[in-house]
DNA sequence: CTCATTGGTAAGGCATGACTTACAGTAAGC
DNA sequence: GCTTACTGTAAGTCATGCCTTACCAATGAG
């Protein structure tokens, strides 16, 4: 059920960003940081948002952070938009059959 | 490619119960309108949202206009979750063989 | 023709969010 | 131990977003 705050933090481009760069291979701050435009602790505060949406997970490893992919936010998101897939065919099978009803 | 407007427009609490509700049947603004907590011009602000999304349209009839569901935003949606879904998988294979190596 | 209904747009206020710099804390290297 | 590297947090600034009221255009009803 927290496919709110997945919304909300894929709505940002550079979370997005970060996100997708998390895909190659998992990633400490710092090397996140150096492929962004923004400063480090505007990653920080990134991953923190992407840490509630379930996206990301942390690992400490000794002085650094070692973050990855969570596939529990994308799930979540997967399953929302599942359920609306069959609301919106279904929708459209009301549709079609109302105007062929009125037309 | 489209995928960005969709997760801006469903960031929103109010746009997504808009479009909930439009699952049901195509509704006018002012049926909308009156569903929701904010004024009938934010659900118009909203409904532009939505449109530059390509999950809702319109149909003008006569004094008011219908709007209804629009599958191409979720469809974009979908697609740029399907392609992740698969690198999520190739990361997950990549990181699983990289621990058994380490450990 | 006149008035009411419907709904988009403009302008302004206010809250939220994204970014920065500064600071604090913990682990690593010497 | 002392310094250096790595990262999270706090405080403040600035832009963006959402909401409101006011206004205007177009259609329908009488």
């Amino acid at each position: 059920m927290a496919y709110a705050e997945v919304f909300t933090a894929l709505a940002d481009p550079t979370r997005r960003h970060i996100f997708e760069a998390l895909l190659e291979c998992p990633k400490t701050v710092g090397e996140l940081a150096a492929n962004e435009v923004v400063s480090r602790p505007a990653v920080s505060q990134h991953l923190k948002v992407l840490e509630t949406a379930q996206l990301v997970a942390v690992e400490p490893q000794g002085n650094r952070r070692l973050y990855s992919i969570k596939s529990d936010g994308l799930e979540d998101l997967r399953n929302y938009l599942d359920r609306f897939w069959s609301d919106v065919l279904s929708a459209y099978g009301a549709e079609i059959s109302r105007r062929m009803n009125n037309h």
